[in-house]
DNA sequence: GCCGTTGCTGAAAAGGATTGCAAATTCTGC
DNA sequence: GCAGAATTTGCAATCCTTTTCAGCAACGGC
């Protein structure tokens, strides 16, 4: 039989009366030894130290966080875990374990129910607070704003909303991509953009439709295709965007997974990146840094993001949030690498 | 000023006891009625949930969950954002949906330390179970076992550990991919290794080292080379072994994105993959399969995986784990694509 | 030698939900 | 109409820790 002692003992869970028992003292005491040291002789410490140790005690975080009202853990949800996000949550990791929080990370696969069940969690105090990054559902999220629990949200900026955002202005970002390209001399250029549904792919939609119609360009040439954000759909859609004529002669992607994708199709046609058609990405992800040639990105600092997103849901939680900004914008910056040039022939 | 109504009202949390006061009946009936319908009238019922809509009442989990012993949410630890264990996440969130568990991630980043923080959390019945994928810390485990929370191990095996193990045989897997590069013709190969403090990495070490003692070839010839488990390190590993003389004919990599990183090297030093040097990648990686030539692989069911592990870990939460077996091996098969063939010239 | 500190400890009251038990009400069948 | 069952409800105990308050002892200063 495999399961040997699997089933043994059933641990019935050592509990600080167990403890406080075994020395012969009260529970009272053992809590404060357990974590407000300086309240008890030095000989007690030890001696309810040892004891907790050697019995395995281990505090009954429920009642500790229904007695204190605090988990000290926090909650991240990013809709996928697209490289960008894993990022970001890298920051935010690493600034609240310096808080003395702990982080959990869910995804929300950008479904709006599933994003609530995780506000939810937070409200039932599951968390101390969370950190939406982008959001599916930024509608329903003002109409909740009531009773909201403390939140932040980063990325993009959710309209109307009185928690803290810290994000990037991503339809500045698109329209100053996109402005490049035109500056290049390009006059046909396309997004791939995003699912409508994502607030950011949106946003960078937008700022691209506001740098063309600055820049005077025929709409009819610098078509959107929006969609999955993967890099097979970004190839798709270049393939797609190639059998137009007259064909477009750069591309702005909403990321840089698309843009890899559309580097893909643009090559696989037989085409020059840079030369034929020019092609910039979102986000400066390591996948587009190695290509051959490598993609030109709007970039920014994505662990940053995370770090100032999570103080200043740790400022909020703990009440000091006075002076902190409501709005905190990170700045971007266009890197440019080899996948731009001016537009050739005709 | 920025922040507006930011600190408003403190909401000072509404309780059942509110809602139960609001409609002139006690906290049980409250109770009852949000989690066993059945006990209570329709007309409660409906005049409960009504109440407690209109009052946004959120049942407090922390008392919830001291009272029940249970939190009906899972823990999935995994060592990297690695997109393998992403996959058996997927998989793993698919299962506890399915079964009524939330489930939240938490990365240890190969940190023992860190690994245990996350174990003490479900100890201290903050979750219900964990699922830990990989250890970097088998030997501890071991000897924690007797206090050890309910837990399921994933992706390879972890020595004298009574929880359940939901793996691959990397061991064998390696031999196996080890052998088909043999078979091939190759007498020179090389091993591209993950970090020796990764279970997983050793595993596919041992396998490949096994295999070349089997095949008798000279060892001396076969390195194996341990580091990190990147692309880029990848890359810099195979420049490395591409400077040897004689130099390897095929490479055996830990994971396909050290594979790729090997292809990108020998690419660059005007090589042909397949015909000078063939490579093996590891785990099945959309980045593998994108890649041209298309990277031959050890692949195996990663979604599957996660949901077994789940299943078996709820199993057990539930106690009925009886007729399930303490070790569940899935299978893995070598996916034959463009990175091999025989050997050419010297 | 007395009073006011200071230092340490214990008893007991939260904290918010669940649940066994018993009471109250309605229903059923005759 | 009534006994007994079935249905609904309420009371109170319970889960485990933290924390207030009070008590006790030792100590220092005058």
């Amino acid at each position: 039989m495999s399961d040997q002692d699997l089933d043994a003992e059933p641990q019935p869970q050592v509990r600080m009366r167990d403890v406080a028992r075994a020395l012969g003292v009260s529970v009272s005491t053992v809590s404060r030894a357990l974590s407000q040291p300086e309240l008890v002789s030095v000989e007690t410490l030890e001696r309810v130290g040892a004891m907790a140790a050697r019995m395995r005690f281990r505090p009954n975080l429920a009642a500790r966080d229904l007695r204190t009202r605090s988990t000290r853990s926090l909650l991240v949800v990013v809709p996928s875990f697209s490289p960008l996000f894993l990022e970001i949550f890298r920051g935010a990791e690493r600034e609240a374990v310096r808080r003395g929080y702990s982080v959990l990370m869910a995804h929300s696969g950008s479904d709006a129910a599933r994003e609530h069940v995780f506000l939810d969690q937070v409200l039932s105090q599951r968390a101390d607070g969370i950190l939406l990054v982008t959001s599916a559902d930024p509608a329903r999220l003002a109409e909740r704003q009531p009773s909201l629990p403390i939140m932040v949200t980063a990325v993009d900026t959710i309209g109307g909303l009185a928690a803290p955002n810290v994000r990037i202005d991503n339809v500045a970002a698109a329209r100053t991509a996109t402005a490049h390209l035109v500056a290049l001399g390009h006059r046909r250029i396309a997004h791939i953009g995003g699912p409508p549904d994502r607030l950011m792919a949106r946003d960078r939609a937008q700022g691209f439709a506001e740098a063309i119609a600055a820049a005077g360009l025929e709409p009819a040439h610098c078509p959107t295709l929006t969609g999955e954000m993967t890099l097979e759909a970004g190839e798709a859609r270049m393939a797609r965007l190639l059998t137009r004529y007259p064909r477009p002669t750069a591309v702005l992607a909403a990321s840089d997974e698309l843009a890899v994708g559309a580097l893909q199709a643009i090559k696989r046609d037989g085409l020059t990146i840079g030369a034929d058609v020019s092609v910039i990405g979102f986000d400066d992800l390591r996948i587009g840094m190695l290509y051959d040639p490598p993609l030109t990105t709007m970039a920014f600092d994505k662990v940053a993001l995370g770090e100032r997103a999570i103080a200043a849901l740790v400022a909020r939680i703990e009440g000091r949030a006075e002076g902190e900004p409501a709005i905190i914008t990170l700045p971007t910056q266009l890197l440019e690498r080899g996948s731009c040039g001016p537009p050739t022939g005709a």
